[in-house]
DNA sequence: ATTTAATAAAGAATAATATCCTTTTAAAAT
DNA sequence: ATTTTAAAAGGATATTATTCTTTATTAAAT
């Protein structure tokens, strides 16, 4: 029986892909309640999947990586183990930090991070056009970012 | 004088984007050092901006936002004024969790994550299409995600 | 309505970690 | 060689996470 959100679990959701480094006295706090029920339930959102990981949050440009790239992509041939082969590909290739099977345009939708526009070429040319069965291949080269985040909208949940 | 990052700096920032919960001990550990210089480290990685922030990564599906849609847009007037006004508007809407100004074949690509395909039908009718200006507009549905993370490529820095 | 059972919260005690401070080491510069 | 600087080590303290026990709340059953 699966288990369910409740408000408490949706507020507590909220803080955590906020700041992860809330301490528990301190979500306590802002929902009225003791410490020990909002340790129990954050266990919980983690032993059952809501939560996946915690991570830093880095400043790619600060780092060097100052270049994000999508990439949609067609395929020529469309066999499930082609596809399968494909994605397993895009996975070791550490530039890329999004693959998206798509409808549209494309097949495939990718984002990469890369130091400029020479690591992005090089990319193209030492790793993608080495995949089989590639087809067209267009870039949007992007140019500023507005909105960057991984905060889900858990307003519309429950 | 701007801090440069040096090898140890940069194995720190591997592990802390890989997960955020890691101890300074067992950072410590792994790189044969003390907890006193890693604690120092980070504290000058976060002050210095190289780590943003640190959060929860969330189960979408699993939370019930379903899915993750790619909407490229052109627009019909691009002066400076428009297009700050324009990327605005976009950071009011939660549902959008990426919006970057590109080149190529359009002007903007923002990437969405809701419930299912009426919700965001629901974002295109009563958000998106009440922007003026606003051209062509064409969506990427995705189907699956063969790769979706935030860790960026840090073996090509130094 | 009352009792029972089950679940969640509260509160207190402990263990582990983050944080701070002082000392030591190593490297660089004079 | 000596001085100066920066980084690391080591230890002490304050916070927090974690565990356990008790209390309250809710729902179910009689």
């Amino acid at each position: 029986m699966a288990y369910h959100l409740d408000k408490i679990d949706i507020e507590i959701l909220k803080m955590l892909q906020k700041d992860s480094n809330r301490t528990t006295k301190s979500i306590a706090a802002q929902l009225d309640m003791s410490t020990s029920p909002i340790f129990e339930r954050i266990k919980k959102l983690e032993k059952e999947g809501y939560i996946k990981k915690y991570v830093a949050v880095l400043d790619n440009k600060k780092i060097g990586l100052k270049l994000t790239v999508f990439i949609g992509i067609t395929l020529q041939g469309h066999t499930r183990s082609y596809l399968e082969k494909f994605v397993k590909e895009i996975n070791n290739f550490p530039e890329v930090v999004e693959c998206h099977r798509v409808s549209g345009n494309f097949d495939y939708l990718l984002k990469l991070v890369v130091e400029d526009i020479e690591a992005y070429e090089t990319f193209i040319i030492t790793k993608l056009t080495l995949l089989p069965y590639l087809g067209n291949v267009q870039s949007l080269i992007t140019l500023s970012t507005g909105k960057e985040t991984n905060e889900i909208d858990l307003s519309s949940v429950l």
